[in-house]
DNA sequence: ACTTATCGTAAGCGAATACTTACATTATGA
DNA sequence: TCATAATGTAAGTATTCGCTTACGATAAGT
């Protein structure tokens, strides 16, 4: 009868957009008019895709983990080097890190955690960043074999870290692109190998 | 002749009010009104001592680190241990890392990076923050003698991102208060420490 | 062809917010 | 005591922003 619903498909198409303006302005800076701007629709439209603008701002977190996990993803499909799979992401992220600009959204996210939507979108991003590095350094060790420290679930924090000063720096030009390259193959290894007993 | 100006005196006590303020609301939400009730004054005077609500916040920012080096100089001072003055500021931090609650205001800040003066006030504060850890990094391991990687730059780099992961969880509650302490410890040592050649 | 729900356009509305203006009051030093 | 500038009070304003409403256009299945 009537046309179908390509509300889904539509969101799809979006979110990048919005999640790039959200992390190139803000959240309170991301007026929905500009959202719907980039869009190139009226506000209304989107407001027919998500109930309000808090739940733009979740799906634009949501997309943050998801682009990263499918790099991931295929960079561990990637393989066959003698270099194992967390040196391998490692060394990625050593060249690529913050290259999709979506990152500065967490900075956005983080000063959002008020609002309790946001608050568990945030949670649940960092919970899946962190399982994701832990899970790594577990099978990296277990594959070196020997006892070591300091706790993998500790290290991956610590990694997450390195991420998140990362982006900092670039944001504020602390750090060169080739010292950020340095920051995380040097102390990023540290941290995978720990410290053999 | 007339009154004398007591500018700099208030203006020195509003701020650790507007700081907080800027911690628990980020920064949009700390609007003027909010800010000046919380100081007991009007909006008003709040624009007698700063330009505008954007060097509220710079000041604010200031505050951030003084306050962080202010406790330091004391924990320095308090002094003689066997334990040495990085190792002593590493377990006073594992200890009362963020008690202050004034951390938010970094987050705040990161999402604000788009004001030039904003931008340079956190530039600064990083940078000092930064320089300080790294100066410990180096002094420590002078003292023990003998070569050691990755470098206090980048080891210092990684240590500030231990204190942002350190604010995340806690703000989200992804670490309980021992996991943070055992964080700091373990991770904090084998940066501070790094890898003996 | 005709019904029906999706899609697009345009305008507007109430609330909030950064900042201002105008004016009364106070306390100081000569 | 008196001029002077600091301190406080109160109200207002222009703008912005999130969100809504009303309506016309489109495209599908029967």
């Amino acid at each position: 009868m009537p046309r179908p619903d390509r509300t889904d498909q539509r969101r799809k198409e979006l979110i990048p957009i919005i999640a790039k303006a959200f992390a190139e302005l803000g959240y309170r800076r991301a007026t929905t008019a500009k959202l719907a701007k980039r869009c190139q629709v009226r506000e209304n439209i989107l407001y027919r895709l998500w109930r309000d603008k808090k739940a733009m701002f979740v799906a634009a977190i949501d997309h943050v983990y998801q682009q990263s996990a499918d790099t991931w993803q295929r960079i561990l499909a990637e393989a066959d080097d003698e270099a194992g799979p967390a040196e391998r992401l490692l060394a990625y992220e050593a060249k690529h890190y913050g290259e999709s600009g979506l990152h500065p959204i967490i900075f956005a996210g983080l000063s959002e955690t008020n609002e309790p939507e946001i608050r568990e979108a945030m949670e649940k991003m960092y919970s899946r960043f962190h399982g994701f590095v832990r899970q790594q350094i577990k099978e990296h060790r277990k594959q070196r074999g020997g006892s070591v420290e300091p706790d993998a679930a500790l290290c991956a924090w610590a990694i997450v870290g390195l991420g998140n000063v990362a982006n900092i720096s670039r944001e504020l030009g602390l750090l060169t692109g080739s010292g950020r390259k340095r920051l995380f193959a040097q102390v990023g290894s540290l941290l995978l190998g720990g410290q053999t007993a």
